[in-house]
DNA sequence: TTTGCTGGTGATCGACCTGTGAAAATCCTG
DNA sequence: CAGGATTTTCACAGGTCGATCACCAGCAAA
């Protein structure tokens, strides 16, 4: 369902050529892309928290190996894939004996090299469950992947999978204003046809539920024209934004400012 | 910390010189092989319980792409490596979109590809961590891996393999939501067909036996849609919901409701 | 204000989901 | 190879959920 979860990629080359069609490839994937054109202490690669490394060893001269073997180590799940020059046999095996997922020879097609770092993280992520376990809180909400549930406190706001399905969207994107058209591709899966009323409806029950077990709460804001925002706010905050911010400029004329309505 | 685990490996080839070098690599490192030199059916894949699969596409012929597609889909958890005559980078890139692991381009070192289905095995274990020997206690239910069977007290539930292995599953999962293409997937061991129900029926048997020896816990709740969840819970937490409707009538007489709908 | 849309709401009906019993197919053991 | 155990498949019965519809209220422009 959330095939082409955003890899984070470093980079490791210092052959300006390949890494930037490289670059332009990871960015149109929507992947977040590291780069370095020298060694990188182990160490700071834990702070990136990577998904996939690729590195030409010929940047670490004779430590070569031993950096290998340290990172992949010290970092049983990161993706490691070494593209180097001209390599023998033997030296291929000892790095994937080493720990290195996967080895490319130069000249490589950029292509190639996205498509097998895509492959060795894909079988990576799939041992390892729950990408997205984490429950996200919002107001008095907590919202639980792991159950497919909303709480309020202990209580279960009894929601639906496709009305859990919503809210986590709506939650994830927190603060955003999100189409109709997009909630539906990504809370369906396809497209939405054209007069669909359905996420209307649902983003009823949503707020159905939300006011039953959170009255004091309003979580789900209409923007007319537009489609809906997940913003927890306690009540009390009657409205009233249409802040003069003489900053930014308004996206368009006359255009609907965070001018929350919500039901009842 | 890895040590070689013993890994099943299929190589479905006609290059007799090739695999007969292989197939010395892979007894001499302990491994299990099976040879074929012609497609083999996904089905009959399923049945060898395989770790890994080496194979040439040359033997597909023109359907090599539809069956790549299809045992990467019945067998999430095969490392598959592909070992072609001359490939081009668009089908390397398009089997390993497909979920083709590792692409191997002919005349190969045995000793490359061997090293190479290793990284790919090692690389999907990664996640799995087998520590059978540690019993599971749940309620009064007491799960004992070394024995393949579940006590309440000193008497066993009878389990058969499969219910065992599945309350296994679900008591190590406690408290988490478990779909049933997860559960398929992970008991089975391979990809769920659609509208099989074999997860229900079994649920239901372990039910059975869970009732007839532990009749005062609930142990496995339903979730609408998704799939089941283990949580032991003492029975007569019939936990009732105040109702925004005051309705008088008694929730259904005394009916067997040893199956708990919780939350959906 | 009127007019044309857009969004909120309640209700409905069919499709889908799950529990269950039992037959059919398969595996396993003696 | 037979006989029993185990697993898979099938069909049916309720129950739940979600796609739609009709209708009304609120917003925006004229």
């Amino acid at each position: 369902m959330n095939p082409q979860q955003t890899i984070r990629l470093a980079v490791i080359d210092n052959d300006s050529g390949f890494v930037t069609v490289l670059a332009k490839r990871a960015e149109a994937a929507g992947w977040q892309l590291r780069q370095s054109s020298g060694a990188v202490p182990p160490r700071d690669l834990v702070a990136m928290k990577l998904n996939a490394l690729l590195l030409d060893p010929v940047l670490l001269g004779d430590e070569g190996w031993e950096y290998l073997d340290r990172v992949a180590a010290m970092l049983p799940d990161l993706g490691l894939v070494v593209c180097s020059g001209r390599s023998t046999v033997a030296q291929r095996v000892r790095g994937l004996r080493l720990g290195v997922d996967d080895w490319i020879n130069k000249p490589c097609h950029p292509e190639e090299a996205i498509a097998r770092i895509e492959a060795v993280t894909r079988r990576r992520r799939q041992g390892r469950r729950e990408f997205e376990a984490a429950p996200v809180a919002a107001g008095e909400l907590e919202i639980r992947p792991d159950r497919f549930q909303a709480f309020v406190g202990d209580e279960a706001l009894d929601l639906t999978r496709r009305e859990f399905e919503l809210l986590h969207l709506l939650a994830e994107e927190r603060g955003q204003v999100l189409e109709r058209e997009t909630i539906y591709q990504r809370v369906w899966g396809y497209a939405m046809a054209h007069g669909d009323r359905s996420v209307d409806v649902f983003i009823r029950k949503l707020r159905q539920k939300l006011e039953t077990r959170s009255p004091s709460w309003a979580y789900i804001h209409t923007h007319f024209g537009i489609g809906y925002r997940f913003d927890p706010e306690p009540a009390g905050i009657v409205k009233e934004e249409l802040r003069p911010a003489p900053d930014a400029a308004p996206a368009a004329p006359s255009q609907v400012v965070h001018k929350t309505f919500t039901a009842r």
